[in-house]
DNA sequence: ATGGTGGAAGGTCCA
């Protein structure tokens, strides 16, 4: 029965939904997920293509877009969503955070500022806002109620040696340096979350969600960067699945690829 | 050391 089929959540940055809703019906039409949770929407809310996503199976949608062609994030749902008011992250206001209920779950989508290219927070104002964004992170999941919370999005940070292509090539690299990465594992452990990648997978072993658009060829080259996370409460990692998290590698190939892959979890339904 | 690509806005920013 349909109540006791797992929910299936999806986290994947779009950077541009209009242009890509097509490559979030294939998807649809091949792993046919419960909840799509998508970050760099790039679009105002009345933009967004609410008709392709009710025609691929998505009829309840949560965006919180922005002008200006940057950032915005959505959850799209098979079922029907309770809007929840997200914790403030963001001190510049931008379209980064949005939270819902589905399914007796809370699902919390981010994305998480880029950070700009220099890694000092007293030269790059982006970078200090990345450091502020994660710290508030930290703080303001800390104190939340026991309901099966999952936290996903594109964090733009690699906590792991084996979350990037190389380590030590990397380590003054913004999204692998340790302010980020040190930042980054503190505030989820401080709010509680365990990082279901790396509980799935030994450190040994890569993992990548994201790959630039910049390599001459991205898959034979394969400099990728684990930027995207599914964060789990204890209440939901234990109605998790462990082996069906994946990262949907063909996604980053195919038509007007996202620099982003897919990634996917089930839950068992609380 | 540099520039490489991509999207959207709009004559440049963000990633």
């Amino acid at each position: 029965m349909a109540s006791k089929s797992p929910l299936k959540i999806v986290s994947w940055n779009i950077n541009s939904v209009r242009l890509r809703a097509p490559n979030v019906e294939r998807f649809m039409a091949e792993h046919n997920p419960d909840v799509i949770c998508l970050q760099e929407i790039k679009c105002q809310n009345a933009e967004f293509p609410e008709k392709a996503f009710k025609q691929m199976g998505l009829p309840y949608l949560a965006v919180n877009g922005q002008r200006g062609g940057h950032h915005g994030v959505a959850i799209a749902s098979r079922e029907p969503l309770e809007i929840l008011e997200a914790p403030d992250l963001c001190r510049e206001e931008h379209a980064r955070v949005q939270a819902v209920k589905v399914a007796g779950v809370e699902v919390h989508n981010i994305y998480l500022p880029a950070g700009g290219d220099t890694p000092d927070p007293d030269a790059n104002e982006k970078f200090a806002h990345k450091l502020d964004f994660v710290q508030r992170l930290g703080n303001e999941y800390s104190s939340l109620d026991g309901t099966p919370r999952v936290l996903v999005g594109d964090l733009n940070i690699a906590p792991h040696p084996s979350d990037v292509w190389s380590h030590k090539q990397l380590l003054k690299i913004v999204s692998h340096t340790p302010v980020e990465t040190e930042g980054l594992e503190g505030a989820r452990e401080a709010a509680g979350f365990t990082d279901l990648a790396r509980h799935i997978h030994e450190d040994d072993q890569r993992l990548y969600s994201w790959w630039s658009y910049r390599a001459r060829d991205w898959a034979a080259s394969n400099k990728g960067r684990r930027l995207d996370h599914i964060w789990t409460n204890d209440e939901a990692t234990g109605l998790t699945n462990m082996d069906s998290y994946r990262v949907h590698l063909a996604y980053r190939g195919g038509w007007k690829p996202s620099d982003h892959a897919p990634i996917s979890i089930e839950l068992a339904r609380p």
